[in-house]
Parts: C-alpha cells; structure tokens; sequence
DNA sequence: CGCGCGAAAAATGTGCACATTTTTTGGAGG
DNA sequence: CCTCCAAAAAATGTGCACATTTTTCGCGCG
C-alpha cells in the first residue's frame, strides 16, 4: 500500500524506469546503518515495536528490503524478533547489563594480561595522549565527549593487541552496553572516571599485571555499581518517523 | 481463515497437496542445524561453494527458505558471502587460526583471573570427573571423543562464571577453530594434552592465578605450535549430495 | 594449443501477490 | 464499566515470476 511502484507486465515499456528489479545492495547498508545508528545513538528507546510497513514507508524502499535489515539485525542479537510478530528493541534487565559489563571486566583482565608482555613506549604514549583528551573533555563539560572517550579507551586497550576476534567481541559489548544506558543511564558526569583509566596506564607502564587488572577490576565495579534500575517502564514514544526524521526518503507516502 | 484458495493462477499446480503458504519455522531451523552441523562436523570443506538450487533441492524446500538460512548463517560469519556470487566456506589463512586460538588463550587469561575467586570444591569435583573422562576416552583410543571432550573442558572453565555472553563468545570461537582443524588438522593423538587440563585444575585447587594462567598459556602456545599448514589446496569434493546424505528430503528431483 | 569473445545457461536478487498469523475493533451480555 | 468474542484490519511469512548478474560454453583467430 505504500510504495507501489509501477510493475510494469512483462517486456511492455520496460525500458524507462531505470531501476525495476535493479541491484542495490548500497541501499540495504543505507537502510542498515541508518536503523544501526538509532539504536546505537539510544534513539530508538527499549521495547518499541519496529513494524515493517511504516519503516518501508520512511525509508520509501520496498518491505523486503526492511525485512531483510530487520532480520540481519536479529541475527546480530541486536533486534529481539519474535516469529509472527515482528521486531522490537530488547529491553535488557538489570541482570543483562551486569552481564555485559562483567563480560567487559574478565575480557580485560584478559587483555591487560597478554597486553603487558607486548607494551612498549608508543603504546603508553598513544594511551598517555588518549588521557589527555579525555580529561580536556571533562574539563570543558562535553558529557557526550567524555562517554565517547571513555569507551574508546577500553577499545584502545584492545585494539593494541591486534587480534580482530577479540577487538569484534568488545565492540559488541560496547554497542550493546550503550543501548542499555538509554534505560539504566548512570546520569553522573563522566561515566570511567578519567584517574582510574589513568592507573591503568600507570600499571601498563610498571609492567604491574597485577596491579592494572586490580585496578580495571576496581574501575567496572565502580561503573556497575552505579547502574540503577529506572523502573519507570516509560511510555516509548512509537512514533518511528520522528526518530528516523534525519533520513531522506525517496517518496513518501501522506 | 482460507477465505481464498486458488493460489496457482498461472504456475501449474504442482504442489497441489496440503500446505502451499504455510508457516513453518521449524522447517528453517532444520535447514539451518543440518548446514550447521555438516559444517562443524568438518564435512563441508573449506572454499566449497554452497549455491541455492542444488540445496533447495536436496532438502525439498523452496529457495527462498535456503537463501535465507545462508544469509543467517552470513550474519554470523560462519559462511562467506559475495554480493551476487553466493556463499562459500570461508577458507581461513594461518593467521585466522592462529588468531581465533590467541583470542581463546586472552580469554581463558580473564576468566580464570575471576574464576579463582569463585572456585569451590563443587567446581574442582566436576573439573576431576572431566579429567577422568578424558582420560578415558584418551586410553582407549577414542580420537572423536578426545577432541570434543578436550573442547568441552574449556566450556566448562567459562560456564563456571555463569555468564552467558563470555560462554557465548566462547562457543564461537571453539565453533570456529573446529572448522579450521579441517584445514590445518594437527593430526596428533589428542588436541589437547590431558595433563595440561590436570596442571590447570590443580592450580584453580590451590588458588593460584598466577600458575593457572601461564599453564593455560603454554597449553595454547603447545597446540598452536602444533599447527601446520597443508599447502595442498585440496580439490574439495563440490557433491553437496553426499555431504548431506543423511537428510531425508521430502521430495528429491529425480 | 592457448586466448579472447560473444552467446547461452545457470545462479543470485527483488518486487509482488497472496496465505497465515496477530492485533484491533465493535458490540452484546453480564 | 468491564469482559468476552467474532469479524475486520493490519502485519508477518512465503512462493513465484521475473530482472540482473555471473559463469560456462562454443568457436574462430592468431
């Protein structure tokens, strides 16, 4: 009902409308990071229901293409689907979050572990200039900064191993921990503290296993026991075109 | 409900029987595990080419239903998939093994930092008992149940921690390197020492993190140091026919 | 014998027309 | 006012007919 598009029977005319049955796999990815970047950007808020026939509208392609999109992020655990009845953002209990970030907690101490045996002066330089960002965004007041930073340190951390496995592991984390503040947002200032990301360092430094896994232990444990369960089960706006209002449909319906 | 019926307007009713748009989400799944299982069984071998119509074919169901379970399997990476060009079995280079047993080795690293604050003597039992198992099965020769029950100690060390998103990176990695061994096979007696598996229990007995891990470490370094590279690049059987053999199709071609 | 190079064949991609749910709606009855 | 229930409406699931590649094949030329 909404996007009908002239199908023209079987070789009449056939030759205007450049794109019939065309290949488009740019626009599935469109698609893709656009629903991505919602959920991720905490947009699109716990439990709303993601509907394929208004989603085709506002992104004026076909329901299969929606479709295919809405599976491909079930897949990825980061749309709940339920057969019959369409998708919806998870709504993570408190339990999953704790879950996440203790995943994040051993993951790291894992990482510090190997990460000490390969440190070097440009690593602890490239963490030392990260510090400094971090703390000059918290000085200027740029919370949204500060969250992004915080989380990029962790991934810095990884990152210096150069293991693709492990760097994809706690990239889900990540985007699935950052869904979940949207819910149990901690609403303090800085989410890690800029001084025990700078003790991580400073064990780094010291070749102190010990020490920096205490120290990255001490830092999620402080993280989680900020969380708290906001059990305001909030309207959710449905409204889906408002939050996908950035997107240049094709045609719209209306 | 089945106010309308004629469905074949112009296709010749061949299927005329009972279900002709029925909803059957076992069906996929059944797809799926037997794809699955052919491909952790080591039966679909590295870089065959796995195209619709023949599978389509061989487990009575229609194309779309295959197409979708290869682009699920695509999602989770456990299948390669080209744009226009189908899926394949990824073909891992050294260094994809070498890393994916790397990201096992940081991983156990971290879960055995927290696992020694949570061993107690239910856990070291159920550990022993495996042992025992594996010895077992090592003693009397049993090669395919060495191997899984080399894979499973590994399992149970992170299901300790109870937490499922580590358990499940974990699955994926085991699942992983069990592809990869079809490849690059070590061929020894038994993947996994079973005295090294002893060394780690023993140290979680006497809480010692420290000799817990670099057991674990020189244990992963062994079997990695096992790996070799078979330069022959196989000529890969491409009969999907036998590889799924034992699916009973509902209706076969010819 | 190898090497293009087009045409045929096969395989993949996509919209659409339905079937099959699920959800909503609108009363009748308590 | 609430509950229950059947019918309508909406949403999801699936096969099919193509369009669009990609791959294979055949054949003439150097």
């Amino acid at each position: 009902m909404a996007t009908q598009r002239g199908r023209n029977g079987k070789g009449i005319g056939k030759g205007i409308g450049k794109g019939i049955g065309k290949a488009n796999p740019a626009e599935d990815e469109a698609v893709y990071q656009a629903i991505l970047h919602a959920l991720l950007e905490g947009k699109l808020k716990a439990g709303v229901k993601l509907a394929e026939p208004p989603l085709a509208d506002i992104f004026g392609v076909s329901r299969e293409r929606i479709r295919k999109v809405l599976h491909r992020l079930g897949a990825e655990r980061r749309l709940e689907m339920i057969p019959n009845r369409g998708a919806r953002v998870p709504r993570p209990t408190l339990d999953d979050v704790r879950r996440v970030y203790e995943a994040h907690r051993v993951l790291e101490a894992g990482v510090l572990t190997q990460l000490v045996r390969h440190v070097d002066d440009a690593l602890i330089e490239k963490l030392t200039a990260h510090l400094a960002e971090e703390r000059a965004a918290a000085t200027r007041g740029d919370r949204a900064a500060s969250v992004r930073l915080s989380g990029a340190f962790h991934v810095h951390l990884v990152e210096a191993l150069g293991n693709a496995e492990l760097t994809r592991f706690l990239a889900d984390l990540l985007s699935r921990s950052s869904v979940m503040v949207s819910v149990y947002e901690p609403a303090t200032d800085s989410i890690c503290a800029v001084d025990e990301h700078g003790a991580i360092v400073e064990a780094l430094r010291a070749r102190d296993v010990a020490r920096a896994i205490a120290v990255s232990r001490e830092h999620f444990l402080h993280v989680e026991s900020r969380l708290h369960l906001d059990d305001d089960p909030a309207p959710v706006s449905e409204d889906l075109t408002s939050v996908f209002a950035t997107v240049k449909p094709k045609r719209r319906k209306r």
